[in-house]
DNA sequence: ACCTGAACACCGTTCAAGT
DNA sequence: ACCTGAACACCGTTCAAGT
């Protein structure tokens, strides 16, 4: 079978309708009606699916890139360390060689949708920091739930380097620095979760009304400034 | 079968390890080694299992009950529509019923975790309402996460309860209000999030600083507090 | 009206065995 | 070293059929 066999692929398109229920519909675009190959045999012999990589060694790199590119076309409900699998071309066993559980996988989309934020360019005043870390998780469909999840883990650098990035933006000692830091963060996390999930609500069902939550959010990041400021005095 | 039969209940135990994983180790206590009931006939006959309410009509509010007490023992991830189901004795799609979907009783249960909050008896200050609103959230196991997850609901009764409560306790005008309230609101979701799995992580590994996070939480309160005070000035 | 039984279409994770 | 195949122990939800 090795090397003889050519391309007729079976593409396979998902209909995600809500939260865990997704129907497939399968349609074998043409010629021989059953044609299967198993995941090696498609990375090796290049059977050209679409969105799937060929031939790339598994990495915890290319998995983080599948990864991201499932959670913006299907959402983090279908984000599947399976469906992950099946995008990469391998068996869902062989991801655990490269990271160690989808906690993991997680922490890493998290780092991925942060680097903007924890690059050397970022901002240095406090709202355009908060400001950034708000885009940032916008940018990607269920950004900020993944973030958040992310964050919350209790071991979790991100968060750390998040919150001294913070702390440098503000005036006051040390400890005044600190609160403040975190402070910004969870209202920022909050925020943004809520801004998400009503925003994606509003596209899913089309009527409604989505006051501007920037403005909102910018107000609110200022008003705890502000306290800052007090706080110093 | 029926009235006949005389009880010999299998006592189940549930070792949970960690997040999904979790090992069934069935031990028969007396008599007819394998002795199984339908889950009706051990209503109907009142087998007693320790935990499982009998003979009581299936209701909401006691699919709600059975669903928070899991939530305490086992936590939210091994709070699942099947284990709710089991334990009140019934087959998973009778609850489909009396509730919707796991989004819905998961608000219901949210709704439950802050009647303290939502009561007429609830504080009329702002710092003394988001420490309630964070205690209450604390009282049960991964009430945070299980919080945070129903207020994000867009169509969320709770939260708009929640933020109106939080507005009445603020000065200012009605915008001001709204947008100080939201604020508060996202600053006490993300803030004891991040706190209870930090204190949770810490008691499941033991070896942990718990930093006073009830003080940080005040003061980051009482930051966006005067701050609002200065957007009044 | 209320519930069961059984199915549908999935999950995350592990691990002996292959290459 | 890296991956497959196959299993283990589950999920949420639906729905014809029973009472």
């Amino acid at each position: 079978m090795r090397g003889t066999v050519r391309a007729s692929a079976t593409v396979v398109f998902f209909t995600v309708t809500a939260g865990y229920s997704c129907r497939k519909v399968t349609g074998t675009s043409t010629g021989h009606p059953s044609n299967y190959f198993t995941p090696r045999a498609e990375r090796t012999l290049g059977v050209s699916v679409p969105g799937r990589l060929q031939d790339v060694q598994l990495t915890r790199e290319s998995i983080v890139t599948a990864a991201v590119a499932i959670l913006d076309t299907y959402g983090l409900a279908d984000m599947t360390m399976r469906r992950v699998a099946t995008s990469l071309g391998v068996a869902p066993g062989a991801l655990y060689w490269h990271i160690a559980n989808k906690q993991q996988l997680i922490a890493a989309i998290a780092e991925e949708i942060l680097t903007p934020v924890l690059a050397a360019t970022a901002p240095r005043t406090a709202p355009e920091l908060a400001g950034l870390l708000r885009e940032s998780m916008l940018s990607r469909r269920d950004g900020a739930e993944l973030v958040a999840a992310a964050l919350s883990q209790p071991e979790s650098e991100t968060r750390e380097v998040v919150e001294k990035q913070l702390a440098a933006t503000l005036e006051g000692d040390a400890d005044l620095r600190r609160v403040g830091a975190a402070s910004l963060l969870h209202l920022v996390l909050g925020a943004t979760a809520l801004e998400q999930a009503r925003a994606q609500h509003a596209a899913d069902t089309g009527v409604e009304k989505p006051r501007d939550a920037s403005g909102d959010f910018h107000r609110g990041v200022e008003l705890m400034l502000a306290g800052l400021d007090t706080a110093r005095a």
